[in-house]
DNA sequence: CCTCCAAGTCATCAAGCGTTGACATCCTAT
DNA sequence: ATAGGATGTCAACGCTTGATGACTTGGAGG
């Protein structure tokens, strides 16, 4: 973005090649994905992912390993968040969220390590915001179901292509949405609406 | 199971080969499975697969294409769809469903014969019949999210590995489950439970 | 202007891949 | 018993892959 003519500069080839690797692993997987395709794609040499990286597993480690921004979603009143957690899945206007590293890892969860940072990415990050909000009688369980609900949207939108969900915006499903998450969190959805919550200091899921 | 001195018995070669397939590219996903892999675990030769499935494309094909039985999920009230539908997603004593076949295609979605055989699977046979229970103001958006809800439940437990969702049984993920179906399929959750609530009789998923 | 280290490229390796055709082996029908 | 086709095995092919080390090129400092 800077200028063009740049030639020979780490850090811009580092960035190109990590971006690359993002949109490719993402939308093809580990397996699908040469070296050599995402070199091309950063318009470098292949040799240069094992210099910077050191191998194909470190580029993918690398490039999965910057989480969307948890504090960016810890921000606000912890009652919206499954409203903004929502938007976070199904982005309105197009906005690049970290969509990408979820479908990366997905698409790549046949490998161990892949679904390890999976699971340490939902678990620590949204579902354990997610269960300050429920009630008791199986507070991780409801917690984990309205994860399930999120995991599901976004997966039939972008991979299944499920046609009335991917032409919806999230003003169009928030409604559903809301009344699915109020079923879940409540006992039986008796509609825990309060404005002060009982002060969950969580600071968040570090990366 | 028959007799392991059964030797040169072509459909039982067959049924091995695809056995292992079914498994192989389940946990594994298209790309990281190699022919000689599953040649291996059927024990058996890996020019086999190319007799009898062509190519190891076809091999993939073969292995995802038997859905789980549409027919057998039809079978039954119309009421009690989500009820079966979960129990398929979550099997309560460890029975065989067609979740590999979900696997394999979900791990192998960046091709795009995947995800079209995942998207046919997922429109023509789930969310159709579900839409059939959903009200009017966004019917199919309605029975997708209840679809979503399903995938999410099972990738899940499968694949991310969620604590309290991969330990619970059907029968303590039904409540809950119940009362997001409610609120999805109704315009506003106004209870459509019209007869006995808790009254599952079926307990075992077919074949 | 020249030097020199970082940044980038090239040629190459060994291993594994999907795929194929020739070959060996067993079952069956006559 | 024997011929013949079905069933299974073997060795090899061309190609791509991840990875490595020697080489070239560029730009900043003296």
């Amino acid at each position: 973005m800077t200028d063009p003519p740049r030639r020979r500069d780490r850090a811009a080839t580092h960035a190109a090649l990590l971006e690359a690797a993002q949109r490719r692993f993402a939308s093809e997987g580990y397996d699908a994905v040469s070296v050599r395709d995402v070199a091309a794609d950063a318009g470098v040499d292949a040799a240069l992912v094992f210099r910077y990286f050191g191998s194909k597993a470190g580029l993918f480690r690398a490039a999965t390993s910057p989480l969307p921004a948890p504090a960016d979603l810890a921000d606000g009143s912890a009652e919206a968040l499954p409203g903004r957690l929502l938007r976070a899945v199904v982005p309105d206007a197009g906005q690049p969220v970290g969509e990408e590293q979820l479908l990366a890892l997905l698409r790549s969860s046949g490998h161990a390590e892949a679904r390890a940072q999976l699971h340490r990415q939902m678990c620590d990050g949204y579902v354990a915001a997610l269960a300050e909000l429920a009630e008791e009688p199986g507070r991780d369980l409801r917690a984990e179901l309205v994860g399930a609900l999120l995991l599901g949207i976004s997966l039939q939108r972008s991979v299944v292509g499920t046609p009335a969900l991917a032409a919806a915006s999230a003003a169009e499903i928030e409604p559903l949405f809301d009344a699915a998450v109020t079923a879940l969190l409540g006992s039986t959805g008796h509609g825990k609406r309060a404005d002060s919550p009982d002060s969950p200091e969580n600071q968040g899921a570090g990366q």
